[in-house]
DNA sequence: TATAAAAATACAAACGATTGTAGCAAATAG
DNA sequence: CTATTTGCTACAATCGTTTGTATTTTTATA
């Protein structure tokens, strides 16, 4: 069908293990030759057949990159998968590696993913979002190096590369402390690890600042919208609710002030705001959002680069790496 | 390293041939042998190499998908990528095809793209949104299909799957028309067949129902949530301005519904807005947006389908499949 | 000029499967 | 009881590279 290293070999009547090592710049071969060879090459257009290349080396240059199955049930987190693998594609395109896909679906133990893992069709993976302990294991057994990203898993063992969550809550809650406010509420998410940390910064920037929390005031919601209206609507209408709220994602924290307004209360006047992620068109929210901003396609970049280091076997640096996130002010927070 | 064909052979006494055959369940090897072999298959948990296998077929299994480069620029564009992933990734894993994605740059020829399909890496190859000329010669050459994903292209020789945009103005410009509204406007994009599209139906929509298309009317932005802000304030400012906008996207939608607010007017009382896309969060905007909803991962489902019968040889539907979109009514528009 | 050393190339065995052809039983036919 | 068919299985080539070893050619040395 299309050449192969027997074409030029054949053309220039050398062996074909001479052509290869030409094609490689080998010092074994004769400068001379290796012009031969790559004129010849080129007259030919020949392409290396890659799978065969795979064959003896052993290596797939195939990243496995898993995205968690619930991706319909938050909207943001589409985004969020967007933007990481644009890091990834970035960084991975750069070492000439391809990224193969594969949906988590903890149900079916025969999906792709298995199919990958188990096929040892990559050099190594990268789990976004959910970890699924199964898949963890059959990497582990295999030898398959792996980083977690935006995992909030909490063994300290696994590489790992996460936004700092709890530099983000205590960011934000001193934000608004800064501002005046002084009850404070926090409405987190139903995800262990990740409230955890939030909720750590949160009450580490209070006590930092003398504050006291108020633990009427740490809610939970499920991550949609939706729910933190209500849990909003809830509190508000309890009629003691804080000045401020650390809301731990944009999605959530429209939710809040969407609350807030339809309760005929004007944020910031009367309740400030505060989100994370800084999702798209935060600018035209009424009022415009104040959160903090999650280096995404960074995250993205640093697995990657940690996973090309696990897979050549020189990564020296830490298991866990915590990208810090930036405080992004607008409008939702009032100012001094 | 890990367990081969050989290794099943040596074990059963029987050759390498017998395995692989007794592996594929082939008549030609009798029932114990085959039973012996899965058993022994399952006690050394032998995987098949993939690598080899697709040496011999020829075939690579995997999918080519290319992204448009200017991501960055247009926030929804990530997401609508997203989520036609998520449709492509869906199929595809079910016919145990891999993906392998590469960003179009059009400027360095060294991309992962070329490497992609110089390398015959894949059996196919999808372009999501943007299409260069280049990598379609080059794939025609290489004798590798491929189809077209929104991409707004003219030439109807190429597969495509699109969203039906002509119907999707159509219908949006009738909502407005059934409201009562005479003067509609059109805010476009400055992306040609687009806006063709979208511009033909919207003027069919009021030649259908016997309105006249006020050419002062139909405007053009370059697709930021802010270009359409502008448009709107400028056209507001001239104090002669339509009684509704289509808008051809939510973003640039949600631009003039803030535009027409700063200027002290108000939506949908003074002027009405329809947009397209139905992005997330559409509720949450004040008003709600009416809107076109696009069904993207059907898009992207549909693409996978098409271009694996190419693959296979026995794809037999039309070139070109317009996916049609569907009116959301929320609050945008008002109603009768 | 014979000879050792160095340089360039050829040969052949891998990598892990698939698959056409050949071989050897046992079963059937004459 | 030989001849032919049938059912299994073994052998070996193949896919397109890479790479260790052997071989040839060239160059330098004595």
């Amino acid at each position: 069908m299309s050449t192969t290293i027997k074409d030029i070999a054949k053309l220039l009547g050398i062996s074909p293990g001479t052509v290869s090592r030409a094609l490689q710049k080998s010092p074994r071969v004769s400068k001379e030759t290796i012009l031969r060879v790559e004129e010849a090459a080129k007259k030919l257009s020949y392409r290396p057949n890659i799978t065969a290349q795979r064959l003896v080396s052993g290596k797939t240059h195939n990243i496995g990159v898993i995205l968690s199955k619930d991706i319909r049930e938050y909207t943001s987190v589409q985004l969020f998968n967007s933007i990481i693998l644009n890091g990834i594609l970035e960084v991975a395109e750069a070492h000439n590696y391809n990224l193969n896909f594969a949906i988590d679906s903890q149900e079916e133990k025969q999906g792709a993913l298995y199919r990958i893992v188990q096929n040892k069709d990559v050099d190594g993976v990268l789990i976004i979002n959910v970890v699924n302990e199964d898949i963890l294991a059959s990497l582990r057994t295999n030898g398959i190096p792996v980083v977690l990203i935006d995992n909030h898993f909490d063994n300290r063992s696994e590489y790992a590369v996460n936004n700092d969550d709890r530099i983000g809550a205590s960011i934000a809650t001193k934000h608004l402390i800064s501002l005046g406010y002084k009850t404070i509420g926090m409405i987190g998410i139903n995800e262990e690890t990740f409230h955890r940390e939030c909720l750590s910064g949160y009450l580490q920037a209070l006590a930092e600042c003398g504050l006291r929390a108020d633990p009427r005031f740490v809610l939970k919601g499920w991550g949609s919208t939706h729910s933190a209206y209500e849990i909003t609507w809830n509190i508000l209408k309890q009629n003691r609710f804080p000045r401020a709220f650390f809301v731990v994602t944009d999605e959530m924290a429209i939710g809040v002030i969407r609350a807030v307004k339809d309760f005929g209360l004007s944020v910031p006047r009367d309740i400030a705001v505060v989100g994370m992620d800084d999702i798209p068109l935060l600018d035209y929210v009424d009022p415009p959002l104040t959160t903090m901003r999650i280096y995404i396609a960074e995250m993205g970049r640093t697995a990657v680069g940690m996973l090309l280091g696990l897979i050549q076997g020189h990564y020296q640096g830490n298991t866990q790496i915590a990208i810090q996130p930036k405080l992004i002010v607008r409008k939702s927070c009032g100012s001094k």
